[in-house]
RNA sequence: GGGGCGGUAGCUCAAUUGGUUAGAGUACCGGCUUGUCACGCCGGUGGUUGCGGGUUCGAUUCCCGUCCGCCUCGCCA
């Protein structure tokens, strides 16, 4: 076999002159007739265009020439020089070319079902592109994604490596655990009808490596979450996880946020700069959502004092609920100028999107030079003092309202707020807008369930200063939590966790968790809160989502090599497939599932 | 579990009110072609209209069921 000596992309004007040999894939074939052929080779770092010369060469090396194909794998050897025919401006290789002098077919293709060029791929079906997942990753586009996500987790190693951190592999079957997503679960071959659980993440086995000495722990590890996927969630996902002894919560975001102030210097030359603080509950209140996307405004004002003066139905009813303690609240965002683009049909069908998170409608008016003007004008022109000086408004202002419970009124302009910007095309691009939200509630009232459920998860320490109404206000004690948000998005989250056993009991008690429950679930942990455990706190990163940040794609499945599909398919494997009757026996399960006999 | 959109040639799409032999581009195959680079020109092959059922003289088209894909609500400590 030609032994390769230079890679296709790589190849300049400093290489003129030079014997190369380079391996890859037919991208294109051009054949000029009577001998002149021209091909682009492919390998990861990029094209190079290879011409086939009679002038040049032997026979039957144009011979063989002439049975290329697309996507054949060959080896040529030839020397470089300047294009005869002019560069080509396309390609970073486009002032070289390739004069082949050796040719080996290494392997031919059968006609590829699809191709991997990045403006076909935008136009084919994912499906197909998942079946052929070897076909589509070898596009510029997604060698470039792989590559990317490689010198993240690169960057990674070498930045907390370089800061004490040790990395330790956890175990992946585990025993399942209350609280949470759903488990995958494995059946024990040698436990009949006992079962391992498939990690959500290493939570417990970090904090008890920190009990263990191990003081800073990392490790890029795969969690298992058996939920339904959406745009940038997958069941199977990696998280950079981490865990530091002997810290506070500000220890810790300090080196998370080195973390990211390195990686965006390291990549894109970009400093972060100061990276802002928030509370839980003022971006709840400004933004509506524990995310808020800070890169433009259209926040978030509660007016329900000035709505409880209206004489509109719709605001009253709301102002006269209750839900788990909580009065219903009237909100609204106020949207500047320009703001054409929102026209009486696209605010109407906010009505439809506000839906869907079961509030009743948005409201909405307009201010013009005399007064309120359409939709719910007549209703607030009475208190339009009031809402001029609430609001800041000027002429012009398009204002949405949303009247409901709290969490759906909050939640419903958090989320309206976001296709507001988008429809306005005010998303600007290129910022990177790093947030710290801190401060969250411990719990959250399941009024379903009446029980309190850890808004993080059971491990989050209350803040220091906050021990104190652990047991006698929940409900308003503030945990030690964090979540690094990106743009909008959740990129990390974590904790200063609890290492003190009364504290960690007086949390599962809280939680509905008995002491028996909590004993035979979570028997271990608390025995090693008992036998020495240090101060300690840590953070996931979500490197799926990292990626998809740095690659600019809001699509998770450009960012894993081999994804699963909505349902949790690999429509390459064809995975979840059944098992031999014999495997079953030997796990002692006895599948429950109809499943269609075999046609013939 | 709910809502929305989609599935026709290898790929991307079209097909009038339910009506003749389901078309086009591209890919593929054959021929021609010496500076192309989305090469070009000529010709050709290629179809279980996702699957199953129903209505009808006749179904890609209408109805029912089902499978698959995407988006989304619930869910995701």
């Amino acid at each position: 076999m030609l032994k390769r000596t230079n890679m296709c992309g790589s190849l300049r004007t400093g290489h003129v002159g030079q014997t190369v040999t380079v391996c890859g894939w037919i991208n294109t074939y051009r054949d000029q007739g009577r001998g002149l052929i021209f091909t682009d080779l492919r390998d990861r770092e990029g094209l190079c265009q290879v011409v086939f010369d009679l002038e040049q060469a032997p026979a039957d090396l144009v011979g063989l020439a002439k049975t290329l194909r697309r996507e054949y794998v060959i080896a040529v050897t030839g020397t470089v020089r300047i294009r005869a025919g002019g560069a080509n401006p396309k390609l970073a290789t486009g002032e070289v070319e390739i004069v082949a002098e050796k040719l080996e077919l290494l392997n031919a293709s059968e006609a590829p079902p699809i191709l991997p060029d990045d403006h076909e791929a935008e136009k084919i079906n994912e499906e197909t592109r998942l079946k052929y997942r070897y076909i589509d990753l070898r596009r510029p586009r997604m060698q470039h994604i792989l590559h990317t996500r490689s010198r993240i987790t690169k960057f990674a190693r070498d930045y907390f490596s370089g800061n004490g951190f040790m990395e330790i592999e956890t175990p992946l079957l585990i025993k399942t655990t209350p609280e949470g997503a759903r488990d995958f679960i494995v059946p024990a071959r040698l436990h009949p009808g006992k079962w391992y659980a498939l990690p959500q993440s290493p939570q417990l086995f970090k904090q008890i490596l920190m009990v263990a000495g191990c003081d800073r722990y990392l490790q890029i590890c795969k969690c298992m979450r058996d939920e339904d996927p959406r745009a940038d969630r997958q069941a199977e996902f990696t998280q950079i996880d981490l865990e530091m002894s002997f810290v506070e919560r500000e220890d810790v975001m300090e080196m998370m946020t080195g973390f990211v102030r390195g990686l965006w210097s390291e990549l894109f030359n970009y400093d972060i700069g100061t990276v802002q603080r928030m509370t839980y509950w003022d971006a709840m209140e400004r933004y509506g959502i524990d995310r808020p996307d800070t890169r433009y405004g259209l926040e978030i004002t509660d007016v329900s004092d000035i709505a409880a003066n209206t004489e509109f139905a719709v605001f009253k009813d709301a102002l006269g609920l209750t839900k788990a303690g909580r009065k219903g609240v009237v909100k609204a965002i106020r949207i500047p100028t320009p703001n054409e683009k929102l026209t009486r049909k696209v605010l109407d069908g906010y009505s439809e999107f506000a839906k869907t998170f079961k509030a009743g409608g948005v409201p909405f008016t307009k201010l013009g030079a005399n007064g309120f003007e359409t939709g719910v004008a007549k209703f607030c022109e009475p208190v339009k003092a009031e809402l001029i000086a609430k609001l800041g408004l000027v002429p012009g202002d398009i204002i949405v309202f949303a009247a409901d419970h709290y969490d759906i009124a909050t939640k419903t302009l958090g989320e309206l707020r976001q296709k507001i910007a988008r429809d306005l095309d005010i998303v600007p691009a290129g910022k990177w807008n790093f947030l710290w939200v801190v401060d969250f509630p411990m719990f959250d009232w399941d009024d379903d369930n009446k029980r309190w459920v850890a808004l993080h998860h059971p491990f989050t320490s209350p803040n220091p200063d906050q021990f104190g109404i652990l047991e006698s206000d929940p409900g308003v004690c503030l945990s030690a939590g964090y979540d690094l948000v990106l743009n909008g998005s959740e990129v990390a989250g974590g904790s200063i966790r609890i290492h003190n056993m009364k504290v960690q009991e007086a949390v599962f008690r809280l939680i509905g968790l008995t002491d028996d429950d909590a004993k035979m679930k979570f028997g271990f942990l608390l025995d090693a809160l008992r036998l020495g455990a240090p101060p300690h706190g840590g953070v996931a990163f979500g490197l799926d989502r990292l990626v998809m940040h740095i690659v600019g794609t809001d699509n998770i499945r450009d960012v894993i090599a081999f994804p699963k599909t909505q349902s949790g398919m690999d429509l390459m494997t064809e995975a979840p497939g059944p098992v031999d009757p014999e495997q079953l026996v030997e796990t002692h399960v006895r599948s429950t599932a109809v499943v269609e006999p075999a046609k013939h």
